[in-house]
DNA sequence: TATTGTTATACTCTATAACTATA
DNA sequence: TATAGTTATAGAGTATAACAATA
């Protein structure tokens, strides 16, 4: 019942390997994405650029969030209007640099974070119940590998 | 520089691992997903429809594409009719079911989809080359065990 | 009645490129 | 000239739901 119905014995390890992470990723992706939009009506993007300035209470510039997002320019102005216009984030001005803004969580904003953050939270410990404690940090190794070796896309 | 800058000590090793997973996914998709648009002109999706099929002589369904892609329906009936239109697969009657189609390649179908197989693998190989054989395994094996543990999410 | 597949629609996310204002 | 951010645009990808034909 998925991707991997692709992949085949004569096919090199690593193919089996990207089919197999793609499927789960995908998986819990969805999970995700759905109950986001069931309980808090919001999408991925949305709570990742909340995320990214949750841990930065001076909020963070345009282009950094760009780079952190792994996403071009023009959609962290689309996402981040959309989350100024609900109240959830503010531009705040830069000293010295007035071309620059600071994004930060609005007050509003950090608590309905928080109450997301922590249903999130529950997912994702949920996807991974199947694995114990050992076996979660030998993965998160393995991947720091893949991460270290693929060649990062430069993002605009 | 990414969507791992979310993660911190406080939070539990799960969404840790998490983020880390969602991250080499996308590093190394949008890599393959350019690759496909320059050197191939096509997309991610459509790659996929024709994987499936090349593993079925006989074509499959319309509804087994779409769980396998996991994806709905409607959408694999606009995938479909692009590569009909470039006489990359075709529709095929079903025997005893007038409702029912089965697609399956064209031997031109299969031709091109047999070179990008190849550049594909290689984009992959390249992927996890920070990898060894025991590595690629092990981590083949641990996300075998995320994939049945993650509730299968239902497709329409 | 249920199922297969199609059509129509709308929305989110994305990249690209031209643009404005400031450095 | 270069940089920060915005705007405008187009296209990919998706889900939903109404629909037609057949089982």
């Amino acid at each position: 019942m998925d991707l991997e119905a692709r992949a085949h014995s004569e096919h090199p390890d690593e193919l089996r390997l990207w089919l197999r992470l793609l499927t789960c990723t995908q998986l819990i992706e969805k999970q995700v994405r759905n109950s986001l939009r069931e309980q808090f009506s919001t999408t991925l993007p949305r709570f990742d650029l909340m995320s990214q300035l949750e841990r930065a209470p001076e909020g963070l510039k345009m282009n950094e969030l760009s780079r952190r997002m792994m996403v071009t320019g023009g959609n962290v102005t689309g996402i981040t209007d959309q989350l100024v216009t609900e109240g959830l984030v503010e531009r705040v001005d830069v000293a010295n640099d007035r071309r620059a803004w600071r994004v930060r969580l609005t007050p509003r904003g950090r608590k309905l974070f928080n109450d997301m953050a922590q249903k999130h939270e529950a997912w994702i410990v949920d996807a991974f119940a199947g694995l114990n404690a050992k076996e979660i940090s030998q993965l998160h190794k393995l991947l720091g590998k893949v991460k270290q070796t693929t060649p990062t896309t430069e993002i605009a």
